[in-house]
DNA sequence: GATGAATGAGGGTTCATTCAT
DNA sequence: GATGAATGAACCCTCATTCAT
């Protein structure tokens, strides 16, 4: 471990760091030391910087969840009709084969995980929903903006989980019957 | 801890002791002593009984697993037609809302999380996802079949981690347009 | 915690500060962090104007026992004879049931703890009882003064520590014997 | 630290090796992995074997309240007349010079410290105290055993504390005074 | 002079696992 | 076959102290 004694930046890349590591080994496999270790980070900054584990980790779900969010909106932002929406929110699908969509989907169920059980991960989940649903909203009427919703969040599971590929073309047919296209 | 010189079913109560505390506390609280309490089991006989947590929880969702497909099945056993079929989703996903959904839907998301990471896992829920699309695929034709099983799987987290209910008239509508009815 | 520019006196709010916790948490329950939180005082102050918490705490209990040798002293100040001595005795016996009396109990255990196995601290208690007895002796002769002293001392500990309350009477007869009146 | 896998009597070792550590270093320089070196026992094994610290210092304090209360006994246990009982408490005081003595007198001030703050402990003193009047007052009238059992109270502190030698001549003196005799 | 950020040593405790019985 | 005693590695966290500013 390297002497870092001015390091702006550390608490920053501690959260970043945890991250990259639910990613790999999950909440259950994280600890102080293994964090601190990959972050190039005395162990004693830890819980100096964070008042605990759980602190910790509400950080950085919350920054996982922001992130995540705004990368939805973006998706979104270019559609200017609901057909364009509609393309959008196929290729969003779409895009989920990316390894780094993958990691993200792991990441999200350790967040959904936690969510089940205590309600500070929920405000996280139910803050970061809200948002995905009103981005939506800008698109779609709510009935639709909230079929859309649900369909994403399942075939994100599948696509992870299922061996059986999601077929696209599957993807296109259940958006267009939802949005009556 | 009463003596128990002659316990047959001792392997299933362990099993069955192990899903109500991943219900209660998760996977992440669970330990063998705990799960020896409970089941009113000596410790020693955990590592015993089971080569370790990992064969333990391996066996706990498998028979999870089951369980829930079964109970699926029955809910569309009874349909004869593709309509009577769709009311049989739509009571499904109503149903989400009473404590004993719950308590599934969280131990559901605890096996998602370790099925992201871990192939052993993934086959438990490879299988049960295969199993339940057999089911749809009895009633449905097999594009809204996948689109079904997608919608019923956002629609459960959404119920289960959204602070804002899920209408059923909305369920109902996204059933039907699925499936042009 | 509050800016103070100009803070007079705050070495002295440290020293009762720390004198309050002793009371509430023990020696072994202090800590900087926590003196520098109830003092309203910066934490790198604690070792600026202390070398340590070894100083800190012979200051704190230094001043400590001069205030309960002055409050000894002003007890028997109107003392004008021997029964007028002996009544001020019983009298001081008699309020060690005042919750500040047993306040001082309290710290003058951790006091005690500490002189029996640092030289340091036993220097604060010898002064003290010297101190004491000076007072003592300015109305019973040598022999008496050693022995109303231990008395006192004695009869503190039991109503302190007894569940069994120390009868008034057993105490005046007690002063009364020992001073053959 | 050598093998141990079968050690009767380790339980005892490790409470026996507290008292000890707690007459070098008192209850403040006590820890698990200090106690776990000189008992030759792995660290691991404290908490096996007593839930915590604070379990271990109550067993290890009841202990020694024990024995100290059962050499009381036997010190006055010979006397037959309330003469011999007086002369047993002279020199019952006047032991208290023997470095066994002070080791205990250092160990009873932790305990006092402990149980001006701690119901569980007060428990242990008043048991303790009582036991002590119990022997007492076998020999004297219960106002003469109350003011007996205050005089050996402060005469130990005094012994132990104070720099100037407290002279036999005062003690014997005192307690023919109590006495009457 | 005064401070707050930072550290690393050490604290108590939990736990899966081992092994003699 | 079955168990409970025992272990040691790893856990999170607290803290007095240091040091650049």
């Amino acid at each position: 471990m390297s002497a870092r004694r001015h390091d702006p930046g550390r608490r920053d890349r501690i959260i970043d760091v945890t991250l990259e590591l639910i990613a790999e080994v999950g909440v259950a496999g994280l600890s102080h030391r293994r964090i601190a270790a990959r972050a190039d980070v005395p162990l004693g900054s830890m819980t100096y910087h964070f008042a605990g584990m759980d602190d910790l980790l509400q950080e950085a779900f919350s920054r996982f969840a922001e992130r995540i969010a705004a990368s939805f909106a973006d998706h979104l932002a270019g559609a200017q009709t609901p057909d364009d929406a509609a393309v959008s929110v196929v290729h969003l699908i779409a895009d989920l084969s990316d390894s780094a969509a993958i990691r993200d989907t792991v990441i999200t169920y350790e967040l959904y995980t936690l969510a089940a059980r205590d309600p500070r991960f929920r405000e996280i989940t139910t803050r970061w929903m809200a948002r995905s649903r009103e981005e939506l909203a800008r698109h779609f009427d709510p009935e639709a903006t909230r079929q859309i919703d649900a369909l994403i969040e399942g075939l994100t599971i599948h696509r992870a989980l299922d061996i059986a590929p999601v077929d696209l073309g599957i993807v296109e047919s259940a958006v267009r019957r939802i949005l009556g296209a």
